[in-house]
Order: C-alpha cells, then structure tokens, then sequence
DNA sequence: TAAGCTGTTGCGAACGTTCGCATTCCTGGA
DNA sequence: TCCAGGAATGCGAACGTTCGCAACAGCTTA
C-alpha cells in the first residue's frame, strides 16, 4: 500500500519528465516513437497503474457511469436485471468505463442519490431504467444538463437519449398471433393507466383488434398490479362469466400475470392453449419451463443493455452530439400455452 | 458545472478556515458548537457537497465497494442478484458506500479486473460471490492484503471473512423431509466433484441418509452442468431403470434441474409428487408458480447480502479487526412437488 | 547566417481535499 | 501579575494527476 508506483516513478524510469508520460498515457501530443517506447516499458517494467482519484480530480471525469436498480414494476425481484447488468458491465468496461450502482428510493427521495452523485461529481452520466411519465429524475438531470441515457421513454416533450422497446408492436404480434389461431374474445391483463409501457402496449392490443374489425370490450380489459396473483383474481372473474361474454384467450402484460392466468384457468379444470389461450410479455427465463410452456415476447434485455450503455458513452466522449431514440422489435415467441 | 462550490467557499461564508470546514465534516477535532452551526449553516445555504475525487485523493480512501456479477452456476442468467444486489446496496448506502460493478472474466483474466481496480485505488474493498476452490481471486486479494468478504467458503486452509448458506444443514432438511413421506429410494441431481457448493449439499444428503440406516446408492446420484436439461436427461434415466431400481424421489441441488425433473417425470406419464417427489434448492421466484409447484430450500439472499456489505463496512472502518465466518441455516419450503 | 517554422518535451500551476503540526485564545492557579 | 495547560482554530504541505503554455532542438528558407 505504501509505496505506490507513481507516474513520477515512470517518468524517471524513462527519463523524461512526469507530464510527457501523462501526455502518452491520454494520447494528448505527439511524442518521438522511440520516448513512447521507453516509456511504455518503464509503465510494464514498473507495473504502473493511474491513481483515479487523482485523474479524476483534475480532468474531472470519474470514469463512472451510475445506475440505479430500477424499480421494477411494483417490487417484484426483476430476473432479468442479471443480463441487462451483465451488457452493460461488458459495454461499459470496453470503453474504460465501469457502473456505480446505487439504491432506488420511493416517493420524494428518489431523486435524492442523482443529486449527491451529481454534487460529488462520482459520475459522468447515468443510465436510466424504469423511466415514468413526468418522471423527477429525468426533470432534474435535464435540468442540469447532466449526461444521461434511458431505458425507455417518457412525456414527448423532455427531450432525451433513450432506447425502448416497441411494445405496441410486441403486443400487435401477440394479438395477431391469437387471432391467426381463431381465437376472437381476447381478454387484456393490463397495467394501470398512469403507466407509460402500459399504455404503449395496450395501443398495440387496440391496434390489432381494430385491424381485424373487433371491437374492443371494455369488460375484457382489466388493470392491476401486474403481478401474479392479480392475474389469477382477474382471471377466476372472466372464467366466472357465462357463455359468449367468457373470453377464450387472456394476453397478460407480462408473465407474471400470464403466471396467474394460467393457474385459474388450470384451476377452473380448464386446459390452459386449448379451451383458453394465455400469453405472456418479457420471457422471463423460468416461462419456457412452465407446463404447457408460456407464449410470451422476448425482451431483447441485453441488446438494449448495450446500447444503452454505447450511447452514454458516446454522449460523454463528445462522439454523439445529437439525440438517439433506438426503438427495438421485440419478437413473439410461440409455445404451447397459445397453441395447446 | 463550472461554478462549483468548495470547502472555501463554504469556510469564507462562514467565516473560518476551511481546514476547520473539514475537520466538522470528518468529525476528526472538537470544535466550537457555535462554529459548527454556523458552518453547518454555510453548506446548506450554498448547497456544497464534498468533491469526491479530492477526498479520496488525499483521504486514499474510495468509498466505493467492488462487486463482479458473479459466475452464476455456468452461464445461467441469475434471478435472485436483484434481491441480492438491492440488500447490498441498501447496506452500502447507509454506511455511505456505493457499489463498483464490473463484469465477470473466465479463465485466466478472472483476476484482471481486480488487479486493476486495486493498483487504480478504485475501491475500498470487494464482495466476493460464487466463490469456489483455489479461486485465484481470493489467492489475489490474500496475497495483497486487500479487504474484502465473501459469499460462499473455500479451501479450509484461506482465511478470509465470508457469509454462506449452511447447505449441508439445507440438504439435510430436504432428504429428512422425503423420508418422513416414505421415501426411500432418493435419487440426488448433484454438481461436479470440484464444486464446493455441491460437495457441501451433498454432504447433508448422504448424512441424512446414513442417520436413517439407508445406504447411499452411487447409481442414484448423477452430475452435471446444474440446468434444466441436464436434470430432464438424468431423471429419464432413472425413470427407465427396472423396479427397485428405479427412484421414487429426486432431490436436485439446485431449482433448474428439478425443473427438469418434473418434465421428465411428467413426460414418462407419472405424477410428480405421487410417483415420484421432487425437490430443489435456492427458490427462484418462478418456483412456487410451477405445477405441483415445488418443494424447495429457499436461500435468505438480502439478508445474506445484507451481512456481507456490513461486515465488509466494519472491516473497512477498523471496526471490525477478527475473521467473521456466518453460516446461515436455509429453510425448507415445503409445497406439492414432494407431497402430491 | 539569421530568421522562421515544426515537432517534441519540459515546466509551473492547478484540481479540492485531508493531514499533522503550529498557533492562538482562554481559563485558572500560584 | 504571570505562566501553565488545554481547547479551538489556522496554516502549510501534500495527495497524483492534467492542462496550457513556454522552451528548445533541428531543419528549412531567404
């Protein structure tokens, strides 16, 4: 611990002053091959390695990216936060960068870890996940003009970076998918309202009915907390209803709720995929085990993980100057819950 | 950004020095209560918050913990690091610590990362995770000295700090389990030899067994990779063996192989619960939603990460000065896979 | 031969803290 | 009245870099 190799230690090794090596080691100047050389030996003879801190103090960039757990849908454990740390870290480091991770708090204090990383300059620009309309950790980093990059959008008129994922036309695949089947009354496990994804996935569920000439029943449309046991209670409720008002297929809005799904209808001594069609959203790692195995939506996690973290990047190397909306496909994965 | 606000501007507003402005911040010298008011004062009003990079600088301390994804069981994505990483960043941030992601290397350039992070002076101190035997980082970290705790144990002969899950105790109570159901014959999904995990599990198994007067049979244990398919190809084995030969329960070491199991079982036309009892280990969230769902050793995963994050703050603060060692004794979960 | 240019390297200063010690200010006892 | 001694505060230096500019060498050109 003591005895630090310094950039001193290698200048002298060297035998150029301490600021050439700097020079070297930031690509700021032009130096004679054969001094890089020389010093380029001296930095492996020594095991030469930058002090951050010190770095950081007077360049003032930490080489840090923060990030904040995101607040998965209504505190549910997230699986997938697994890959889309993991793209991110890779990303990351191969551009000399690593993740600052830091807890989501609730309600007015949300914001409060932004503001103290900000403050301590700890980071050069955030990822974002989990974003919300009118979401006050984007109003205050725009506010700031602080360097960021989201997962997912939010109100059109706050202008940022963000990379999405285009639940409309998920959702539009999974409808169309149903009906391809023959399946007409298509009940929609939804979220509520006030949610963003939500509302971008429920226009893809609207989207695909109008374009087949169903209208769409409000009665088949229920809103809740996007976990399992609310799509079990809204489920036991349609199964409940007589005749040609019972749907016979239930798109959940995510897996979790396609969970739920199934479970009533397995309960209600129904065969899950052949009198009721049931498909998820996300594909959750467990869903393909599920028995009959879950038809749901891959969320490209890693890939938006990587470009996420790409473009924060180039943002902050002063590589990309203009604003980047990457919206992405997500593809419909058809198993044996949709098809029986 | 340019107008940032220093300890001198804070001192000035207050009319000290602003070397007296630190030592109230660092709480390292008395001094006046009127002089800490009026400087407690002085940084509300203009809003300071220390500049990170200049501390630890000077202070050589990064306040920042480094934690690597861990090498989940082989390549699988991990469902329980959101629990895992929430619990350590909750505890992290309340002793005023942030976490330090990097990304997980194989092979020889595992311990990289670690190297670099040390000789930058990144960080403070590291979390360790799925450890196992002879791993080359903790033969790293022992041989510099580095702080730093672990999940999971290794070779007896390292001393280091570390957190796990008793899984000898956990193995146990699930072969206990079957055997008050009248199982007798009890097949075991282990792991390779050389993990360490699956030497301790394994351990209970065969105990438990033993203390029953049951011999333990080498045709009923199978290891492999730790995944579904694995499990799924073991048990069909099984199932073909010949009458007494054949189990009548499996207990896997881990969740995804029981889950190959069920299907296995399910797809020879036998009732998993009935026929044959199955059981996992660790609880993944999807488990209890499976059908039967299973019957399983759930891994307390926060409070884990919790214990980890402030033994490794003690450590850090010269609180703490022995070696810690905590076994945490898992609990059974009992559910219909194992009891029909 | 001096002046001008170009490509390399060196130098002093700063970045914003914390550290260790010196200094000042009090208070009380001789 | 003086001095000792402790409590509170101030001071200079240092932590290890990067930045901007100055200086220098070597070469070309007039």
């Amino acid at each position: 611990m003591t005895g630090r190799v310094t950039i001193k230690d290698v200048a002298r090794e060297a035998g150029v002053s301490y600021q050439t090596v700097s020079k070297v080691l930031n690509h700021q100047a032009k130096v004679k091959p054969e001094t890089e050389r020389s010093i380029r030996q001296a930095i492996e003879r020594l095991g030469y390695t930058p002090h951050q801190a010190a770095s950081s103090l007077r360049s003032r960039r930490a080489r840090l990216i923060g990030y904040s757990g995101p607040p998965w849908p209504l505190n549910q454990a997230n699986p997938i936060l697994d890959e889309f740390l993991q793209s991110m870290l890779h990303a990351a480091e191969a551009a000399g960068y690593y993740l600052l991770c830091f807890p989501h708090h609730s309600g007015e204090r949300q914001v409060d870890p932004y503001r103290r990383l900000v403050d301590s300059n700890r980071v050069d620009g955030f990822v974002l996940s989990g974003v919300e309309y009118d979401d006050p950790r984007l109003r205050y980093l725009l506010d700031k003009d602080f360097p960021f990059v989201a997962f997912g959008r939010s109100n059109l008129d706050m202008k940022f970076s963000f990379v999405d994922v285009d639940g409309e036309s998920g959702m539009r695949s999974v409808v169309e998918h149903l009906l391809s089947l023959g399946r007409r009354r298509i009940a929609a496990l939804a979220w509520p309202e006030t949610s963003r994804v939500g509302k971008d996935r429920m226009s893809g569920y609207r989207h695909a009915l109008q374009a087949a000439g169903i209208e769409v029943n409000t009665e088949w449309i229920a809103r809740g907390e996007g976990n399992q046991a609310y799509g079990r209670q809204a489920t036991q409720a349609w199964l409940a209803l007589p005749g040609e008002r019972r749907p016979d297929a239930v798109v959940a809005f995510n897996d979790a709720m396609a969970v739920g799904a199934m479970q009533a209808i397995q309960e209600a001594g129904l065969r899950v995929g052949v009198d009721v069609a049931v498909t998820g959203f996300d594909d959750l790692p467990m869903t393909q085990f599920l028995s009959p195995p879950l038809t749901t939506v891959h969320l490209p996690v890693a890939e938006i993980g990587r470009q996420v973290t790409e473009i924060l990047v180039g943002i902050l190397e002063g590589k990309i100057t203009k604003l980047r909306h990457e919206l992405i496909t997500p593809q419909l994965v058809v198993r044996h819950s949709s098809t029986g």
